[in-house]
DNA sequence: CGGCAAGTTGAGCCAGGTCAACTCCGGTGG
DNA sequence: CCACCGGAGTTGACCTGGCTCAACTTGCCG
């Protein structure tokens, strides 16, 4: 009867639905547990989770949405300096909230706060879960990392492009390769490049002219030329060659 | 006899001699055994850990000394995405060498190549080995971010100021405060901020007329005014308005 | 002491930030 | 159902922080 209970309540969260993520790899009995220790909650679009909320439940997994870390600067200067999606799991156990972001949604997001008690229960004598989270956590670092080697050299076209790969890299399910889902609004994607929202609509227009895409909406690209815009992401500066030397034709 | 020779290969490693570390956490039969099956290796500027060698030893421990991990896009430009330092631990087991970057050495590093086999026998038996290094892999992803969150919109002058604060918070023994190491070469901080050597320089020049800090030689700062550059490194603008209005000053 | 890389200084320029005006779109209330 | 509203996105014109290039100085190592 309580198994039933707790299948209602997890039955479609991501985390156990799909058998790559956390909550697959669980027993019976573990699921139980913390299924009845954690608490799931819905998030919408400029939602926080608060400092105090997390000193009590720093363990937050992510079922679906997009989650941002951000950080504030003193003139009101903002960055989202990492994105949370589906299967991603925060743990902030012990991290000083000085030089630590707010998590705030970027919109409608399902997450469920862990126990930490359970999570370090399991972590302790399930192999196929403490491995699962391991990698997951690796994903984050290098994601991080490569991130930012990304935004630090790379200028506004060559940062748009690996953004793209790395959408077409992260999303789940089908794999067509050539049409990449953008789960956030220009105005979050410009704050987590480090640019401004003028710049990646120019740049947007830039790809679309140059025929390396085309965007029927704001969340959704079709890839027309995957290794030109490979090349761009790579900081190939032939691409962009070709485009001054139009532009010096028509001048002349 | 045999741990007598094991205590002379590993006693002076910061890994087990710094009570903090993963290695001190091992009980005697697992050094034992993770020291015979893994490799030290001492490197010195500009050598990389190479693909093939990764493929074979996945798993690299830092001694002592600053490693890198650096992006090098198509044209030349290069950027250090991240930096590790002693007690950090790398793994890169299955990921994908294509988007990763590569391990070089900005100066003398000695590191531990770990086997991946003792490493994930003694992950799955030791908590408080799990423990540590658990947290290192957290460490490394926080630290990525905020990064990342640092070089995205902060202007150079206060990249430099936030780097200063990661230098210090991040350099072991001596917490006098005042005095910061600068681990690694004014080139590989500007890879490493997004910036140009040339701007780095100037900056110094910049936070040193500020009376902010002053720089006895290229690696070692003395912080005079720790709020101001607090400041600086938050994006609070009114500390610049200074500097402008003193240049309105002197037009005027 | 010579040679070379790292670091500094100065002058000019451009990618992208800034500001302002406009359009588009989704949600809300009468 | 439509009018209205506010935030998101776009477009154009302008401006500036930091990149670029070149010349120079400094420091390190054999």
């Amino acid at each position: 009867m309580r198994n039933i209970k707790i299948k209602d309540k997890c039955k479609d969260c991501a985390l156990y639905s799909d058998g790559k993520l956390f909550c697959a790899q669980l027993s019976g009995d573990e699921l139980c547990e913390l299924s009845n220790q954690s608490r799931t909650l819905s998030m919408k679009r400029g939602d926080t989770l608060e400092n105090e909320a997390l000193a009590h439940w720093p363990i937050v997994a992510i079922d679906s949405g997009v989650l941002s870390m951000q950080h504030l600067l003193q003139d009101g200067r903002k960055t989202i300096a990492a994105l949370f999606m589906r299967g991603d799991i925060i743990d902030l156990r012990n991290i000083s909230n000085r030089n630590r972001g707010a998590l705030i949604a970027l919109g409608n997001v399902d997450v469920c706060r862990l126990s930490p008690k359970i999570f370090e229960q399991i972590m302790g004598h399930n192999p196929d879960a403490q491995k699962v989270i391991w990698e997951n956590l690796r994903d984050q670092a290098f994601r991080a990392m490569d991130h930012s080697g990304d935004i630090a050299k790379k200028q506004a076209l060559e940062k748009l492009a690996s953004f793209i790969f790395e959408c077409r890299n992260r999303q789940v399910g089908f794999t067509d390769g050539d049409l990449v889902k953008i789960p956030v609004r220009r105005i979050d994607l410009a704050e987590y490049l480090g640019m401004q929202p003028e710049t990646v609509s120019r740049c947007f227009k830039d790809l679309e002219k140059r025929g390396v895409l085309e965007a029927p909406s704001l969340n959704a690209l079709k890839l027309l030329n995957v290794p030109m815009l490979r090349r761009i992401a790579n900081g190939d500066k032939d691409v962009l060659a070709n485009e001054s030397r139009i532009r010096v034709l028509k001048i002349a």
